[in-house]
DNA sequence: TAGATTGTTAATCGATTAACAATC
DNA sequence: TAGATTGTTAATCGATTAACAATC
């Protein structure tokens, strides 16, 4: 019931909190306030309190936050509640260390199966999940209600992919490849595009050096 | 020379700015208005012209923008004309997709070795590149001239293993460890954290769910 | 020259920070 | 009660968009 838009600033950081909440937890804290956190994760007091409070009022005056109560909100507010089937599409590399990840798991997502084009890879397994062939792939969705897709494959088949994935009711897609994919607004789709992240850490090295080298 | 201060969203743009063009260029585009860039990347004409002034004027009025050269100069600005040999700490399929990526070497970022903890590894070879093992990490930076460590470990050793290169002088870290590195001002670090990634996936899917079912 | 499109200033919009009353 | 700290409003800062004169 969406009554006010969470800016995308705000989603973009509540993976942090979270993530810092978990290791307080495991550190046996119990409570925290805002401007403790804050000097932990080196942003403002002001602005985690602002934060949370798009969701809603989640400490409490004089005392601050309970650690594993704000942790359990957070992990609502993200979806981690629920359970989705998950595949990778590319059995490479990429798509090996994706599935190797079992924290994923914890967090919700199952992975399911493997998608390779190359038919020497069909039935291996990695992790116990079996690599299929791609001409599996429709079946494979329906029949066991896939809602989202990793793309771990070259730039040149991702957007034909993307589109067969569309067609058969996926509900997103985490693109690894380095393209955009313009799909339809129903279709969620989260990019990790590594060489963009590359050249980012390119920019500031050479700006750095720029200013430093007279 | 850092004259005026560039702003933080701005430099996110421009790797996807230097994606675009690249591709015009591979399609034999030769020059390309502001208007139509941005019907193509989804952004206002605007704020092409605005990023891009940052740096200077590379266009021509009238005219629009000469594809080549302005994908020439925003590389430069990104410092892709510059060499940067890089190792990679991990040898799993993480570090292993990464060392696959020929496409970073055109971009002047040049595997030079990788590093594995565990000791089976050593010798093994990845697209050329062999893995060596962890005790002899300091000295193989120093004598080769490392610029970059692509961090592909678990978060367990990440921290320990970033201060072992900050000591040896290493540049810039590129962090694929689920950790945030608290690290001297003058060691650039760009971070990749898959899980946040999958967790803002997970958030859009929770989000429009809500909306669209009342 | 006329048309097109940049470079740039001004206006708007959004996000962050500061401040403080409310309250545990 | 006194102290601490939130929730929230107001002030500031920064980023985006609009508009248009400059100019190719």
């Amino acid at each position: 019931m969406g009554e006010k838009e969470i800016s995308k600033a705000v989603i973009k950081r509540l993976p942090r909190y979270y993530r810092y909440l978990g290791e307080l937890m495991d550190s046996g804290v119990e409570r925290i306030s805002s401007g403790e956190l804050s000097k932990r994760m080196h942003v403002t007091a002001s602005q985690i309190r602002q934060d949370l409070n798009n969701f809603g009022g989640f400490g409490q005056q004089g005392y601050g936050y309970n650690v594993q109560y704000l942790y359990e909100e957070i992990g609502k507010i993200l979806g981690l509640d629920k359970r989705h089937n998950m595949i990778i599409i590319g059995a490479g590399n990429l798509g090996q260390a994706i599935a190797n990840y079992e924290n994923f798991e914890t967090r919700g997502f199952i992975t399911k199966a493997m998608f390779d084009k190359n038919p020497e890879l069909s039935g291996m397994k990695v992790r116990g999940i079996e690599v299929h062939g791609m001409d599996e792939l429709e079946d494979y969705i329906v029949s066991n209600d896939i809602h989202i897709a990793a793309l771990a494959i070259p730039k040149a088949g991702a957007i034909v992919v993307a589109q067969r994935l569309v067609n058969c009711g996926i509900k997103a897609i985490w693109n690894f490849a380095h393209t955009d994919l313009n799909l339809p607004k129903d279709v969620m789709v989260e990019n990790v595009h590594l060489s963009e992240s590359l050249m980012r850490l390119s920019y500031k090295i050479n700006s750095y050096e720029q200013e430093h080298r007279k």
